[in-house]
DNA sequence: GTATACATGTAAACGGTTACATGATTCT
DNA sequence: AGAATCATGTAACCGTTTACATGTATAC
């Protein structure tokens, strides 16, 4: 379990309100841990509960008031007992690939299957396509950056390395499929 | 949820008990979903019930009898009506990646992580090891596969990239622990 | 004697997903 | 008038994880 940690590292990169951690995570937390709003503001509860994080009422003009979070003490020292516990590589969940085993059993064949290959490895593209804007935008000069914002990097460059594979496998798939159909 | 449908695909490659299902999710299976035997056995009951598959003892001499389970029309029903629905590309869960960029705000710095790293690293290149090994043996000659291995050896290919991606990977995470620290 | 492989389960706790709910403001 | 954005929640359900439980046979 994560959710908290990943919270308070987003919180210690930048304090915000239970709805901009929810964006966060809908854009560059999301691309190695998913959240929906739902969670994030039963977990939000819970750490402020806790202690691991404050929040402060900001009152807004032409839009609802909203409480702002920020990571304390406490949460930091939690965050830092989890970065120096080990952890066991990731399980992986791949429903894709239990379909393309599947798809041997399939009367109609891999036809359907290339189909919806095409649309994952279109969607793989396009996200392919975002994390390289992003990198430009964000990390134009790779030689000046600070500790946090390397470490920032190295994990960028971690999502294009895998949609780059995982766009070139897909291809590798569908001429598979091809070549049985 | 696709744990009642990589059941199916392993049993119709081969009938087992849920003690071999257990195994298998353990090897073969495993590279893609994960399961343990406790969520193996609850399921192969409810698909049992369900009509899916059907069991029958099997007697041993030496060892605890077994059910072995094979998958019957229904299941197979099932599952072709799974492969046809579209599903969304996955959502990610990257601990280690939360643990990098939390490393920002480690007073004690980056080299405990570098060690975790290094850790990830060689469990990564053993599994991309016995993944090589898996494909020499089991897929000696690529050309002469029918459909059920040729889509086999193109999920183990993406296995194989995986791997050989998330050390080349790591070891850019290394290099850039490195200069900061 | 101890560990490993074979074989199958129950139960509690936890986390994540989905559906439902409310309400203001801004833009088209 | 309708859609999108901002903002925060509750409740039910479902699946996964972890702990506990039992027993035989083989290999070292």
């Amino acid at each position: 379990m994560a959710l908290e940690h990943a919270i308070l590292v987003s919180l210690l990169e930048k304090p915000g309100s239970g709805y901009e951690l929810a964006s966060r995570f809908d854009r560059s937390i999301g691309r190695f841990w998913t959240a929906t709003h739902q969670q994030i503001y039963r977990v939000l509860k819970r750490m402020e509960a806790d202690g691991w994080i404050t929040a402060e009422e900001v009152a807004q003009e032409g839009r609802p008031d909203k409480r702002v979070y920020s990571a304390a003490a406490p949460g930091r020292d939690a965050l830092t007992a989890w970065l120096r516990a080990p952890v066991e590589p990731e399980t992986v969940r791949h429903e894709l690939a239990v379909r393309i085993r599947g798809a041997a059993f399939d009367p109609a064949g891999t036809a359907g299957l290339a189909a919806e290959v095409e649309r994952h490895r279109a969607a793989h593209a396009a996200l392919l396509a975002r994390y390289l804007a992003g990198e430009r935008r964000d990390f134009p000069d790779p030689d000046v950056l600070d500790a946090a914002q390397a470490l920032q990097h190295v994990v960028l460059r971690g999502g294009i390395e895998y949609e780059r594979m995982t766009v070139a496998w897909l291809d590798d798939v569908l001429a598979t499929l091809r070549r049985l159909g």
